[in-house]
DNA sequence: CTCCAGGGTTTGC
DNA sequence: GCAAACCATGGA
């Protein structure tokens, strides 16, 4: 497992190198501090890590003959995809579209700030990500969704201090992703029961959310690993490397693993775009 | 100052 | 159906 890489890798925004050499995860309530030479990964974050897949090989069946995979492979090799907070990912790739990752680490970062729990370590304060229900609350000053209509929710939220997060025109999308949470016109649990086609077509009702938005949302954080989210970075190496034919799907259940070593070989290597 | 960013929705053909 | 226009705003 190599931290810097999975921080680095575009799947998750809060995770960060706190001081030299440690690097900190945090979803839900839980944070951790974690060092380069980490051996001990227990609990909730065996499955955050997805300690139980081989990754060494899955990287070994690359075929032979697809030589940019190969060299993608072997440059991401320690990346795994995070198993994250479904919700988390919603509003995160949600906000991700037509920004830079610095732009949406520092919205992320203020909505925390201002709809999420603080808490103090060793090493920082920082802020829990913000259920539905928190920023809901926050903005009504503890009142209570009660019978509320959604619209006076809706329109209370567009005026909250979400306002203040740099969001701009997607302010609005995330404005309808907690109604739908809050007015069960989604539950985030059961979606995990779901196929993965059903599954993205459930995430697209939600306003802003479209392909590829949906695709991030169901590979780190419903772990749905045969799926290949297409954004600017890929459709740049299908076009450039593999003639306009997507590769992924010929790798099954394995494409959005080899999707994020592509992502992170193209980020790193941005000089041979 | 100009350009572009891990796209999606709306509009026009 | 498909391509083009439009969207807000921080970084570079």
């Amino acid at each position: 497992m190599d931290l810097r890489k999975i921080v680095d890798s575009g799947q998750c925004f809060r995770p960060a190198e706190v001081v030299p050499g440690i690097y900190r995860f945090i979803t839900g309530d839980n944070i951790i501090y974690l060092k380069e030479d980490n051996s001990v990964i227990e609990g909730i974050w065996q499955d955050y890590f997805d300690m139980d897949r081989d990754y060494a090989k899955i990287r070994s069946q690359i075929p032979e003959n697809d030589e940019y995979m190969q060299a993608a492979a072997k440059c991401g090799e320690g990346i795994r995809i995070l198993r994250q907070d479904p919700w988390e990912m919603i509003i995160s790739f949600i906000i991700s579209q037509r920004k830079s990752i610095p732009a949406i680490r520092s919205s992320i970062e203020m909505l925390c700030e201002s709809f999420g729990e603080m808490m103090t370590t060793e090493y920082e304060t920082i802020y829990t990500f913000p259920s539905a229900a928190m920023i809901a609350d926050k903005t009504l000053k503890g009142s209570g969704t009660g019978n509320l209509p959604r619209e006076t929710l809706f329109e209370a939220l567009m005026e909250s201090k979400l306002k203040d997060c740099k969001l701009g025109y997607r302010l609005r999308y995330i404005c309808d992703a907690v109604c739908r949470v809050i007015y069960g016109e989604i539950d985030l649990d059961s979606l995990y029961n779901l196929d993965s086609e059903e599954l993205l077509l459930k995430l697209k009702e939600i306003n802003g959310v479209g392909d590829k938005v949906a695709n991030c949302i169901a590979l780190f954080a419903y772990s749905r690993c045969e799926l290949a989210p297409v954004d600017t970075w890929i459709k740049k190496v299908i076009d450039g490397v593999y003639g306009g034919i997507n590769p992924f799907p010929q790798y099954g259940d394995v494409a959005g693993i080899m999707q994020q070593y592509i992502f992170y070989y193209a980020l790193t290597h941005k000089e041979e775009f």
